[in-house]
DNA sequence: CGATTTACATACAGCCTGTATGTTTTTGAC
DNA sequence: GTCAAAAACATACAGGCTGTATGTAAATCG
């Protein structure tokens, strides 16, 4: 039995990723050793550092597809609605849906800006759900204008807590309602 | 020259927080090794171990005494406008003023969460802004009633948002500019 | 089919953390 | 004041982890 060496790689990083996720969520980053992580893999160290330069390296890979995968979630699940309020409504929808993942607000929201900094965290997913986020923002609040940045920002913020709420046991009713009440209450008030 | 224990314990503690505090906003607390800390405090590990259970509960203690900054700080700067709105703006404003201190939004919004986990940081912080802006949402918005809570966290999570972005050289005017629409939107909403 | 590169596995050096043990200083009672 | 006990350190040690260097087998390629 031969594989391609095409094959060989993607299928170990594969292993170590979903083993590294798998750890990192349960333990944390830190408390997290390179043997277990081999060892849950099924491989040894020597794979590990050939595919990835160490062991944040992996972490970084692993936050790359779940911000990936949250990413995708939204898209598929962007129920275009022409209404700008409704899709946006929609939209924080789709993401307390995509982070309700196994650890992923963990992942995603406390452990990436602690461990890879806060501003390669930003680039790896704000580009991928704020800029929707801002879009949104955009189409429902035509006012806006300077203050568009600055809302965006702070809504997202709200989001990410929302969800970490939400993970956490909480309702998740009252929060959609929380985020519906802030977005209109934005629109109400920016129209005057 | 002889120091009274409670005086001699008192120094050591004070030297150490503060060695430990300079060194994790510099390096973070991962990448801040022990003996680095009690050569900048003029100590031995020894005397770390003595006073600490471990490193994270140096931390612990560092974070503790940012978080009693930050809520003295604001206490302090309640201007207690009769005024709910006022209230709230004013604290919002002392919130960020308290928050500029060197590193003080990666120590309490970005580190603590990671290293001493979610609960444990809000249990020590939470309590203390939290609260206050629980109280001022009330006060303002009476309307609120089962949302109060979500509403709460939602904006206490923009603050620090806010905070952080602030720190990192965004301009501070639109960032307060936006948290005052948040909050007249909600209360132009809310009212209906 | 032979050489080179790739994909690993093993071995090693250095550092760090937490603990155990030893030493000095303070305290408190007589 | 002195002596025992406790507190406040300092030193020494064991174990584990990270990253690197080196060695080996499999795949690629001319």
């Amino acid at each position: 039995m031969s594989r391609s060496n095409r094959e060989r790689t993607e299928q170990t990083r594969q292993a170590l990723i979903d083993a590294g996720r798998r750890l990192f969520v349960e333990k944390g980053y830190a408390e997290t050793a390179t043997p277990e992580i081999v060892a849950a893999a099924g491989v040894t160290r020597g794979a590990l550092y050939h595919h990835f330069e160490d062991k944040r390296a992996l972490f970084r890979a692993v936050i790359e597809c779940e911000a990936k995968a949250v990413a995708e979630a939204i898209e598929a699940h962007s129920a275009s609605c022409d209404a700008p309020r409704a899709t946006l409504i929609a939209g924080a929808s789709a993401y307390f849906d995509a982070m309700r993942a196994e650890g992923r607000t963990r992942l995603l929201l406390i452990e990436a800006p602690a461990v890879l900094g806060l501003s390669a965290t930003a680039a790896i997913d704000a580009e991928n759900a704020e800029a929707t986020l801002r879009a949104g923002l955009a189409a429902m609040l035509p006012e806006a204008g300077t203050m568009l940045e600055p809302l965006t920002s702070l809504l997202s913020a709200a989001f990410d807590r929302a969800a970490i709420a939400i993970e956490a046991g909480a309702e998740r009713r009252p929060y959609e309602q929380a985020i519906a009440v802030l977005l209109d209450g934005l629109a109400d008030h920016l129209r005057r």
